[in-house]
DNA sequence: ACCATTTATCTATGGGTTAGATTTACCCCC
DNA sequence: GGGGGTAAATCTAACCCATAGATAAATGGT
C-alpha cells in the first residue's frame, strides 16, 4: 500500500537530513547539541557526522572550551564545498542566485524576459545568460558548481515514475537547458520551491504541516505535510490560486472565472480598487509592482486613503475565505504568507486576514491556526529551488535517499 | 523535521500491513503469492506470516497442489479471531454493523435517532442499544469483541499529541461510551472512516493518492496520501463540503454562505430544482432520501423529466467545479464518489461530473484524473470505522506501530 | 602527577531486510 | 519401494539501521 517501501537506508537518510537541518538552523553547533536537537543518540550523531565530514558537507573546528573536560568540536556546514545556483524564471525576469553550500547567498544576476517566453530558445538563452552572469559575479568556475535548480512556472512531471510524462514544451526546455548549461540541473515549479524554502528555513522546521502561500502576480500554495512537500500525482498540488472563490466570478488570467488569483493577486487587488472607487488614480497604474507600492504608500498615516483601506479590507476578506478553504481541506498547523505583495502590504493585511480566516473557516477549525508572514528572507523561489538542487546533489553522492524529482 | 522518526519497527509494521492488505484483497493466497504481491522477499513474508499466525490473525490450510513440488499452503485471514463492530452515528439513525476479523459483515442493527442528539446521554444510549442489538443478532458474546469503532460527526482530536484537546462534548461522549459499552473503543469522524474503507477495500489499495468524496445530507472528502489518511492538525482535514463554491452564495447548514454542501448536498440539489422549476412537485418533498429517490425515478426513460435533467446537469457542474478545487490543491490520482446520493444517481451524475472536472480544473491538471463510483460496498462509514478498530486492535497486540488516534 | 569532568568514540545488542542455500513434501517413473 | 525432479517453505550469513553504556581522549585544578 505504501507506494515506496521504506528501508533502513531511508531511516539513515532521515537522520542525515535532521542533522543537516539542525546545522542550518544553528549555524554552528556540537555533536552533543545535535543529539539534543535531533533526538538521535550520540553514537548515531557521531556516525552521521562522520559520513558528512567524509563527504565534505560539514567541517569541524576544534575549540578550547575554557573549562575542564574534553574540548568541544564545533561543526558547521562547509561553505566551501561548492556553489549552488537557484534560478527563478518568472514572467518578466529571470533571476539567478548563487549560494554557497551552506545556502548563504553569494551573488545574483537578473535578465529581463519577454512575457512571451514560451519560446524554448528564449527561455534557455535567458537562463544561461543569468547563470553565467551570476557565476561570473561570484567568481565561481563551472567545476565548482554542485548543481543548478531551475524553477519553471507550470512545469509538471510525474513524480517518481519510471517513464515521466511531461508536456513536450517542458521536455524541450530541460533537454536544451542541460545541453546549454553543461551543469547538473534539476527542474521544479515555484510552488515546490517556496515550500522547500519554508521546510528548510521557515515554519516547516517546527511544524508537521505548514502551508506557505505566495502572493504576487500569480498566487499559489506550497504544502508541507509530515515533513515532506506535497507534490501530487502530476506535481501540480498547491495550485490554490486557481481554486474557486466565486463561481462565475471575475475572469482570471488562466481563462476560467472566479479563481482566487482574480481576487487576491496583484491584478485582482487592482480590480477590487476599481470596484471600490472606479475613478481612483491608482486604478490605472499600469505596472503591478508600482501599483502595490502605491497602495502601501497610500496607507501611510496620518491619513490613509479610505478607498485603499477599503480595498485592503476586501482583499483580506477574500484572502481569508480562500485560506479557509485550505484549512477545510488540508487542516495545516500554520499558514505563512510570502511574495512581494506580502512584503509590501503584510502589516496591513495580516491582522485582518487572521480575523477573516477564523470567521470564514467552518466550525472552529481555524481557532488554533497561526497565520503569519514568512520568516524566509530574500527570493524564496531561488532559495527553495537551490535547496532542491542541494538535495539532489546529496542524493547523487549517496547521502540521502529522498526522491528528488528527476529532470532526466 | 519528520515529526515522528521512523524506526525499523515501523518498517516491519508496514510489511505486516502490506501482507494483511494483500490477504484482504485476495481472500486467500500463498506465501509465494504474497511475496510477489508485496515485493517483500520470501524470507520476510515467512517471518511476517509466522507473526500473524502466532497472533491468530491468519490461518493456514494445507492444500495438495495436484502437481509436483512441495504442496502449497493457502493462507487466509482468521475470521474466527473475533468480532469487530463499526458504528455509524448519523443525524437520523445509529447503525451498528458486526464484522468478523476478515472484515466480512456478519450482522447489523439500527436505532432511530433524534436529530437533536448532541445530548450526551441520548447518543451514548443509542450507540449502546445499537451495539447490543447487533451483537445479539450476531450471536457474539462480549468477550468475543476485539474492538468497537464509533464514527461521530464532527469529532475532533489532536492527532498523536500527548495531551489531546477535544471539545468537551466529545470527551464526555467518549468517557460515557467506554463506561457504558465496557468494550475497547476507538472514535473517529466519518471522513476518516470512509477514507480508511477506500484505503483497505477500494482505490486506495492501488493508488498512492486517492480522494473519496461522500455525497448525502452532508458532504465531505476522505483524503489518502502516500498510503495514509490525511488527518490534519486537528483531525479536521477533508471538510471540503464546507469549502467555498460561491462567495456569498446560498446559505449553508453550518451558518456560512456559499459552501459546496449548499449546492451538491441533497438539500442543495433540492434548492437547485427550486431554482430550475419553482413549482415542481419534487421541490417540496420533505425527506431527503425520498427526494433523491424521486429524482432517480424521474430520470427513467423513455421520458426523463426535463427539469430534473437540468437539475442533474447543474449539480454535475457544481460538483465538477468543487472537485476541481480538490484537484488544484491536492492533485490526487483518483477521486471516488460514495454515499447514498451516489448510489441513487451515480449513473446520471458521473459522466457529466467527469466532463465538468476536466473543464473546471486549471490547465490540464484533471486530464488523467479518474473519477468513478466507489467500489466499496455497504455502509462505508461502518466498514471504515470497523477497520480503524481492527488497526487499533493490531496496534494493541503489538503487530503494527501505526498510530491510530486514541480515544483515551 | 593525579583526579574530576566533559566530549567523543566504540561495542555489544537490539531491530529490520535479502540472496541464496538447505530442507521438506510432493509426483512420476522405473 | 526407491530415486530423481520439482516447487514451496525455511534457514542462514550478511547487509542495513539504531542505542545503552563502556571506554578513551583531552582538558583544568589541585
Amino acid at each position: 500500500m505504501a507506494p515506496t517501501r521504506r528501508t533502513s537506508r531511508d531511516i539513515r537518510s532521515e537522520s542525515r537530513l535532521d542533522v543537516l537541518h539542525a546545522l542550518l538552523t544553528a549555524g554552528e553547533t556540537t555533536r552533543n547539541e545535535l543529539a539534543r536537537t535531533t533526538g538521535l543518540s550520540t553514537a548515531t550523531v557521531a556516525t552521521v557526522v562522520s559520513d558528512l565530514l567524509t563527504g565534505g558537507i560539514v567541517t569541524e573546528a576544534r575549540v578550547a572550551s575554557g573549562r575542564v573536560g574534553r574540548p568541544t568540536t564545533l561543526l558547521r556546514l562547509n561553505q566551501d564545498r561548492g556553489r549552488i545556483v537557484g534560478v527563478d524564471v518568472a514572467e518578466t525576469y529571470i533571476r539567478a542566485v548563487v549560494f554557497d553550500a551552506a545556502l548563504d547567498e553569494v551573488a545574483a544576476a537578473e535578465v529581463a524576459a519577454d512575457e512571451r517566453h514560451d519560446e524554448t530558445e528564449e527561455v534557455v538563452d535567458g537562463v544561461a545568460r543569468a547563470v553565467d552572469a551570476a557565476l561570473a559575479r561570484a567568481g565561481t568556475p563551472r567545476d565548482g558548481v554542485l548543481g543548478v535548480g531551475i524553477s519553471l512556472p507550470g512545469s509538471m512531471q510525474r513524480w517518481g515514475g519510471s517513464s515521466p510524462v511531461m508536456p513536450n514544451a517542458v521536455w524541450r526546455h530541460v533537454d536544451r537547458l542541460r545541453e546549454r548549461l553543461g551543469l547538473p540541473i534539476v527542474v521544479d515549479n515555484p510552488l515546490k520551491a517556496i515550500a522547500t524554502a519554508e521546510l528548510w528555513f521557515g515554519q516547516g522546521r517546527r511544524h508537521s504541516s505548514t502551508i506557505t502561500v505566495n502572493l504576487g502576480t500569480g498566487v499559489g500554495a506550497g504544502i508541507i505535510l509530515n515533513g515532506a512537500i506535497l507534490r501530487g500525482a502530476t506535481n501540480f498540488a498547491g495550485e490554490w490560486g486557481h481554486s474557486l472563490l466565486a463561481l462565475d466570478g471575475r475572469p482570471c488570467r488562466c481563462g476560467r472565472r472566479g479563481c482566487v488569483e482574480a481576487y487576491v493577486g496583484a491584478l485582482g487587488m487592482q480590480r477590487t480598487l476599481e470596484a471600490v472607487a472606479p475613478e481612483h488614480p491608482l486604478a490605472s497604474v499600469p505596472l503591478q509592482r508600482d501599483f502595490i507600492g502605491a497602495l502601501a504608500a497610500a496607507l501611510e498615516p496620518p491619513e490613509p486613503d479610505p478607498a485603499v483601506t477599503e480595498t485592503i479590507q476586501r482583499t483580506a476578506r477574500y484572502l481569508g475565505a480562500a485560506l479557509a478553504d485550505l484549512v477545510a481541506i488540508v487542516n495545516p498547523e500554520t499558514i505563512t504568507l510570502t511574495g512581494w505583495t506580502v512584503w509590501a502590504l503584510g502589516d496591513h493585511l495580516v491582522p485582518a486576514v487572521r480575523r477573516s480566516v477564523v470567521a470564514e473557516a467552518p466550525g472552529d477549525a481555524a481557532a488554533d491556526l497561526e497565520v503569519e508572514v514568512s520568516t524566509v528572507r530574500g527570493n524564496s523561489v531561488a532559495t527553495g529551488i537551490a535547496t532542491i538542487a542541494l538535495e539532489r546533489f546529496l542524493s547523487d553522492v549517496g547521502l540521502v535517499t529522498t526522491r528528488v524529482p528527476t529532470a532526466l
